[in-house]
DNA sequence: ATATCTGCAAATGGTTTGCGGAGGA
DNA sequence: TCCTCCGCAAACCATTTGCAGATAT
């Protein structure tokens, strides 16, 4: 059987922390927004919670190519657009792909039950800066 | 202007280790498979020349919810299927959907310039290894 | 009551980097 | 020639973990 968890204060915490913000933070920003409410929480403390709160399907872990991964509290199968000049993660409001799971398994052979996509590019604060300090060429 | 770069012993050697396998290695398999031909490279010029590969858009680099990378010969756009029980990574043989991006540039307003589609589950021979020993419930 | 969780701090481990010497163009 | 690259080893840094005390159930 599944081993018993407990709902800490900081596990809660952590969890609404999560739940009320889009930007899908790292960690470490997590950890920054917990001390205000949980002074001395510790950094070990986020990451294990992360971990279980992961395990437990009620969020996401997300590492898209940095060094680090980030967090999103939605749970539910979304796709998301990563600009290569910030680093920043959007959400992007595209209907889930239906039928490609299947389509995949057909062609591989393999048991798939999800998937992923993610989007890349620049954001649109990051076009802007990089049309108007004209470079010379 | 770009920097010159040099096709050292090394750097071709990696790249055709890279090239002629489909396994996704990681680094330091790579390394192993090095030393095999240049006894005495480093792992820290594997990783360097990994990079250089990478940013020359030679090789692509995959990391996928591992604490470590892998790596792809393949630079052209194609799909991965990664078991979560062995966790090695394969191609999934789906051709790459098309006007996909210019339907995210247009619902998130980024300017898109490539995606990343994923499957998730378990490989022929995990699917086989969890039917048959057969645990007591 | 007691097994899970916490804060603390040290350990881990994949990856990066500074250095002085080597070698590709 | 000379600038990029190498091997070596130490540094880096996000994440994990051992421990002893705290706490949710």
């Amino acid at each position: 059987m599944a081993k018993a968890t407990r709902m800490t204060r900081q596990r809660r915490l952590i969890l609404e922390i999560l739940r009320s913000t889009d930007i899908h933070p790292t960690a470490d920003w997590i950890y920054h927004q917990a001390r205000k409410h949980i002074p001395d929480i510790s950094l070990g403390t986020v990451y294990r919670n992360l971990n279980q709160l992961k395990q437990a399907g009620e969020i996401m872990e997300l590492n898209y190519g940095s060094t680090f991964s980030r967090y999103d509290g939605n749970p539910c199968n979304h796709y998301h657009f990563v600009c290569d000049a910030c680093g920043r993660v959007f959400d992007v409001e595209m209907p889930v792909l239906s039928g490609i799971e299947e389509e995949a398994a057909r062609l591989s052979g393999m048991k798939v039950t999800r998937h992923r996509l993610e989007f890349y590019g620049y954001c649109r604060e990051c076009q802007k800066s990089r049309e108007e300090p004209k470079t010379q060429g």
